[in-house]
DNA sequence: CTGTTAGCGCCTTCAG
DNA sequence: CTGAAGGCGCTAACAG
């Protein structure tokens, strides 16, 4: 049978309640009690059940994390920033990949209610917003990442997806580039929609023309695919903008295969600055944004929440992305 | 207050064992009982409690997955594999990353001995065999992921890391190549070090001169630094074999960098086949590894040994891995 | 087929 | 600073 905090009071003389409080005010514990509990535990080796210490003390310390493609390195990142703040302090971290589907992201909901986890961290889907009401519904603390929160009852990280659109162009544009491809996703997607809101906003102003482009998905073989399109294009393209480096990679091998030389003939640039971009064949240049830190502060602002209950400012925190210069962009050469 | 099973009884007129019944053993509940309870439950959003279930059953129906590097995109597709499986099964799965420390990773250990779950997942580190140990004792099902058991007492699903390193070299020799460089990782992981067996094994037999390279960590810059020492190597080398896809993406951009060409002045190898090996700027030959279907497996043969119990029968499975031809490799031009 | 009941392991008063 | 007692939400007998 399983050894419990009553085994570890007989084993070193005292009651349960005293083993409970050296297990959670160890400070109100004599010394001389604490080095014989502390040698009770070690000789029997007890670890405290987690489940009777939740379903007693009402908080489960858990949080739980639902990312829409884990196999995205931007969110892996976002994980494990979530994860070691969540570690750091105490608290378990349930991670949960919808792969974009909504049904699967409903069902891992359900899952972390019955969990009863004390918050949630989600990028939500369009559609997700439903299942999330039902947490709010709940009391369960929400915050999303990489989604500004509509109401100011919620606390958000997210990035200014507008100005990094907008600052991509602008800088193709200062390279003299006047006829930009731009490859987005679906525009369900509030990022890709503020993405594309910021390219045609700076491009308005400048005279340059924009051809836009459309993946289903934002992976590398989408990018692949859509290239023949850009290539076959009547307007002189001259660079190349894609809503995330995955596509832009793909769309790299595509141009690559097609004898094309980057950054000579295009300029293209990528958006997130996952690991990859770095090491590709032509590093790419792309709109970083911090995942690591997204995720990692998002975790810190929900234990915040949980900690401290009502008396708490929800914030919606938005990060500007930046701009990383490598060699898949060079100016225009005429 | 949180709604409890005993509100959905009140409100459906019933006694908390027949909704207990509902919820576990539906069948032995009539229909029109069934109906109230089910209304009941709806009225009253009612979510049944994890941690109640678990510290009363006894069983967690939670499985934990230890990781070595999320960010190793091999892993999250072992993790989706694990995750869908565990998933379809009811079971929760509870996936940690510990970064390739051992420290993170007895921390993990310990919260996932908390939490109670039935059965773990893991891709040991050399050092992290301890912390296994301490599973085994508390009769925690272990099954080990990419590494072989030793024990006939526990189950793993693994690959043929000889085979793997053996056929890679034979497949460089079937093209011309004699003079192959082998760029391995920490001969500390059974994986390392089991393919560095199956390379000098092949070699022996062929009068092929292998020179050996290392790298600490199998991440793609490592292998961007270690082809200097390739490039400065006089072996009269042509081909070069890396331990995984990380690292010959590094050694893929290096040479490139250099103004190398692949597959031509090089034929360059991988390990694993990631995505990113197809879609990289010259799409990788590799080593195909079925990560996914390795994550899945696992997961399937963990839930059967918790499920079955004692009369369960251990299996230690290995996958053959499989040559993948892509454009990174050619016959020996001379 | 339905109802009753006794805990699972822990935490938290509240007296001593 | 320590000890005794009650109950968190649920399941698994068992009795009706």
């Amino acid at each position: 049978m399983a050894i419990s905090i009553r085994d570890v009071a007989a084993r070193a003389q005292v009651a349960v309640g005293t083993v409970s409080n050296f297990l959670n005010r160890p400070d109100r514990v004599a010394e001389a009690t604490r080095n014989k509990i502390e040698a009770a535990i070690a000789d029997l080796n007890f670890v405290p059940n987690a489940s009777a210490r939740h379903l007693r003390s009402g908080s489960s310390r858990t949080i739980g994390l639902l990312v829409p493609d884990i196999t995205n390195p931007f969110f892996t990142e976002v994980a494990r920033g979530a994860g070691d703040t969540a570690s750091e302090s105490d608290y378990t971290l349930i991670l949960c990949n919808s792969d974009e589907d909504p049904k699967k992201e409903e069902r891992h909901l359900k899952v972390l209610i019955e969990q009863r986890i004390c918050g949630l961290l989600i990028t939500p889907s369009f559609e997700g917003l439903a299942g999330v009401a039902e947490l709010n519904r709940r009391d369960i603390p929400t915050t999303f990442i990489d989604r500004r929160a509509d109401s100011l009852d919620q606390s958000s990280v997210s990035m200014d997806d507008f100005h990094g659109g907008k600052s991509a162009i602008e800088y193709l544009a200062s390279l003299g580039h006047k006829s930009i491809a731009w490859v987005n996703g679906p525009l369900s997607m509030a990022q890709c929609a503020d993405r594309e809101d910021g390219v045609m906003d700076s491009a308005k102003g400048q005279n340059i023309k924009i051809s836009k482009f459309q993946v289903s998905q934002m992976r590398s073989q989408n990018g692949y695919e859509v290239t023949q399109n850009i290539l076959a294009s009547i307007a002189q393209i001259t660079a190349i903008f894609c809503a995330n480096d995955l596509v832009a990679l793909g769309v790299l091998r595509a141009l690559l295969e097609s004898g094309k030389s980057i950054p000579k003939d295009y300029a293209l640039i990528g958006y997130d600055d996952i690991g990859f971009s770095a090491s590709a064949s032509i590093p790419l240049t792309t709109i970083a944004q911090p995942a690591y830190k997204l995720g990692a502060l998002a975790a810190q602002m929900i234990i915040n929440e949980v900690e401290h209950g009502k008396n708490f400012k929800h914030e919606q925190i938005v990060f500007k992305p930046e701009l990383v210069i490598r060699a898949s962009t060079q100016a225009l050469s005429k």
